[in-house]
DNA sequence: TGGGGTTAT
DNA sequence: ATAACCC
């Protein structure tokens, strides 16, 4: 109400008809008095009764780093640093420097198309990806100090909502310090700044905000990225990349519908993936404008209620979706392709392999895999991307040895392991894959569970074997084949 | 095309 | 168990 901001300077802000669901979000922790507010009927409310009516704008950073593994390399052998460098993967250059990317390479160029634009390219060896994992998760933990609301995206990508954050720097404004405030970084299509306007107010404490973990994660762990501010984690993404190397940008509500409108094909908007595309361009949708003006009903028909709904409304740029924390990994993979595995011997010493690298990942995690997995992809000239795969429990008396650090638990889960693959491939047979994976998987914090408590009977391991062991024998030889 | 990840059905 | 999505 200090701001004196009046209600009809809302054009063009797309946010958030979701009132209802973000209150039940933002609810924990308010104000007493938040519920019973008057609730705006107008999507985003009026203005100055956002933050009372309980959070319906949110304040979301994306926050990208520069060419990631690169970047790893770099910090580990700094001769690189100045050398155009990529880094490979079998025979794909997966990821390069600016240096090489001025040369012309790209990322996912083979490594002959790469080597013939850039012969002074030079390669280091990523499939390892022990190193770039782990600065991943010190990036993520150092946005965590931020804001514990963090959500990763693959190993080079995170959100924050930054919406309770900024409030309380908001309100800790003194009168004098309103006026002075300033953006940090680009304004997305520079946008004229409102100081009167909360949401402007709110996105550029953000920014501030937003440089400040960009400051962090240089000077605690020499990473350099890109950040965007919006009010959801579509346009956060969308608008982060639009300065390039470490940089950032924020979006104001009133140029959305540009940034969304800048994308050249339906296929840019995050969330619409190669088969949407397909379906999408079948039914003759190209551009953003083509599926903003789509029949919904159609669409629904087309896509199913739920995929129709949410791209439809990604093309106007709303996406309610939560920044969902997302805490320690649900899983551990390792994975290895090749051009051909076509013996069960070959395949035992390759699971073996994978197998050894997850046991001490998953014994420096602490939490014990209560089910294990095979993944197979079998040669086929076209249909190149389907796997199969088999899973089962992982005998309690295996996870107990885990727990207690014992030697052998390779021997009994690669038997298991063995025992999925030829449920999947008919050895008897000829037969050709391309790649092998491991996966463990239903992680369980290992309860402190005591006999005669509660936990001590829910917890499966301790329940269905302790007391008897024959019954424990049982379970592998039945479960395994699940 | 690599070596990972997630959620929904 | 698969299929879709993300990097």
């Amino acid at each position: 109400e200090k701001l004196g901001v009046e209600p009809e300077e809302e054009a063009g802000r797309d946010e958030e008809e979701d009132a209802a669901k973000a209150m039940d979000r933002a609810e924990a922790g308010e104000a007493g008095c938040s519920r019973d507010a008057p609730v705006p009927e107008e999507p985003g409310g009026v203005p100055w009764l956002v933050p009372e009516g309980g959070s319906s704008s949110r304040v979301i950073v994306h926050v990208d780093l520069d060419c990631f593994y690169a970047q790893v390399e770099m910090i580990s052998n700094p001769e690189l640093k100045g050398k155009p460098l990529g880094v490979q993967q079998k025979y794909l250059v997966v990821t390069c420097n600016y240096e090489a990317r001025k040369l012309g390479v790209k990322k996912l160029m083979t490594v002959r198309d790469a080597k013939e634009k850039c012969p002074q390219l030079v390669l280091v060896n990523g499939e390892d990806l022990t190193r770039y994992r782990e600065m991943s998760y010190k990036v993520t933990e150092l946005l965590e100090e931020f804001s514990p609301v963090v959500e990763r995206l693959g190993f080079d990508e995170n959100f924050v909502d930054l919406t309770e954050m900024v409030e309380k720097r908001r309100q800790q404004l003194q009168s004098g310090e309103l006026s002075a405030l300033t953006v940090w970084g680009h304004v997305y299509n520079d946008q004229y700044v409102n100081l009167h306007d909360i949401l402007h107010v709110r996105l550029l404490i953000g920014s501030q905000i937003a440089a400040e973990m960009r400051e962090a994660m240089y000077n605690q762990l020499g990473l350099t990225g890109c950040a965007g501010v919006a009010s959801n984690k579509l346009l956060a993404k969308l608008v982060s990349g639009v300065f390039k190397p470490n940089q950032q940008t924020v979006l104001l509500p009133e140029s959305s519908q540009v940034l969304i409108q800048s994308l050249n094909h339906v296929k840019e908007m995050p969330g619409i993936g190669y088969k949407t595309t397909k379906r999408l361009e079948a039914l003759g949708i190209r551009s953003v404008h083509d599926l903003q003006t789509f029949s919904s009903k159609i669409l629904e028909k087309e896509l199913g209620i739920s995929v129709a709904q949410r791209i439809q409304k990604l093309s106007f740029g709303e996406d309610n979706s939560p920044v969902t924390p997302s805490g320690p990994p649900q899983s551990f993979s390792e994975e290895d392709s090749f051009k051909k595995c076509s013996s069960e011997v070959e395949a035992k010493n390759k699971i073996e392999e994978l197998l050894a690298s997850l046991l001490n990942r998953v014994c420096q995690d602490g939490r014990k895999p209560h089910t294990i997995r095979l993944i197979i992809r079998r040669y086929s000239p076209e249909n190149h991307c389907s796997r199969e795969s088999r899973q089962c429990p992982i005998p309690s008396h295996v996870i107990q040895k885990l727990r207690t650090g014992n030697y052998d638990v390779m021997t009994p889960m690669v038997d298991i392991l063995m025992k999925l693959f030829r449920n999947m491939v008919n050895v008897k047979m000829p037969f050709h894959l391309t790649l092998l994976s491991v996966c463990l998987c239903n992680l369980k914090a290992l309860t402190t569970a005591k006999k005669g408590t509660i936990d001590y009977y829910l917890t499966p391991s301790l329940s269905t074997t302790s007391h008897s062991g024959k019954r424990s024998f049982k379970m592998k030889d039945t479960h395994v084949e699940d």
